[in-house]
DNA sequence: ACAACTTGCTAACGAATGTTAGCATACATA
DNA sequence: TATGTATGCTAACATTCGTTAGCAAGTTGT
């Protein structure tokens, strides 16, 4: 078995500070707390990494990569809006459960981005959150769904969706694939028998 | 009319701060910050309040207490557990869509709390969670709801329910009692015609 | 054996942090 | 007129912040 990879310094960097911005926050997480962690000094940190905002960044970027790159499999195909609603959900909940501590960062810590980096994340968020829109308006058209605020639906099923992190443990029972079709068909069918 | 209530400069502060923490976070708002909306000095503060975290501590157990009165309607009656989710709904749309900049500090600034506050939030939050968990529980043994994770459901009904702090305008053509039926509906019956 | 890279240290920088002390002014009440 | 209360100031405090400079030791590749 060679499957053991090294990880850089960095790499570790970037995990414990991950960690740390999601108990603490971005804000209130120092250098020093994050050198602690990792049984160095605060300023060992700057010969691996540029800044302590390059860090915020790679993971959040790396985040919206990774949800516009389960994306692929939802639009391409011919489906129903039910079905492409059920491989959006469940393309989203694997990119969160795949990492939750990252996911915790990327939906709560984004705000302190600076600029350029704030505008282009809030572009790819917009980005995103339209493509969900669409396939609602598509299925309100259809008569697939109920006909209502498009937006207003939008953001109250991401935001269903978006807890996830907030309770998924690998240990579970339920795969990532099976929560998002539990959650898909909770919002399509609800909560009623 | 007499109406006009004159707001004391506590009461000034604790509402400009209440912006400031949902805008930029708490850890992230300075005291030369809020002072600066105020137009005086960081130190002139300090005639009024006594630290930066009181400024906290007022808003999330005020909101918590505000979560609690407006359970009163839900739980003293004979209803069926349907009646009682939209009811439950319908009062926890009502307090966030009241201050919705104060909700957002609620739901997402209490970790900056100190102990004994902390515990004492968290263990609000819980019982909070837990009354609605019973909802959920007793409409499955009663076969009214599909039988689920209950815990898993209310953290997925509530999250919905919360985003709606981040979109409620006061003059929107959605009184918050139409907007936390039409999401209990949404959470009962789901999207699909 | 030598160069390059990785990893870490100590010391220190200027700036920003929450907060206190002490004082001043306006206004309401007695 | 005297007194308390609300409101604000300047100056300063100790601490913490992110970050840089300069240097050293170990490891790896040639």
């Amino acid at each position: 078995m060679e499957t053991v990879v090294k990880k850089t310094r960095k790499q570790q960097i970037e995990e414990k500070a991950t960690k740390l911005f999601r108990k603490k926050g971005y804000a209130a997480t120092s250098m020093r707390d994050l050198a602690q962690v990792l049984g160095i000094e605060a300023a060992s940190l700057y010969s691996h990494i540029k800044s302590k905002e390059e860090i915020l960044q790679k993971i959040c970027f790396r985040m919206a990569d990774e949800f516009f790159a389960g994306w692929k499999e939802v639009e391409e195909e011919h489906d129903s809006q039910t079905a492409k609603m059920e491989k959006a959900a469940v393309a989203y909940i694997k990119v969160i459960t795949k990492d939750t501590d990252a996911s915790a960062v990327f939906f709560n810590e984004w705000r302190h981005l600076s600029e350029p980096h704030l505008s282009q994340f809030l572009a790819m968020k917009n980005d995103y959150e339209g493509r969900f829109i669409k396939i609602l308006k598509d299925g309100m058209e259809s008569g697939e769904f109920l006909k209502a605020d498009e937006k207003f639906m939008m953001l109250t099923i991401l935001s269903s969706l978006n807890w996830t992190y907030n309770w998924y443990k690998p240990t579970g029972s339920l795969s990532p694939e099976e929560i998002g079709k539990k959650l898909a068909n909770l919002i399509l069918n609800g909560l009623k028998r």
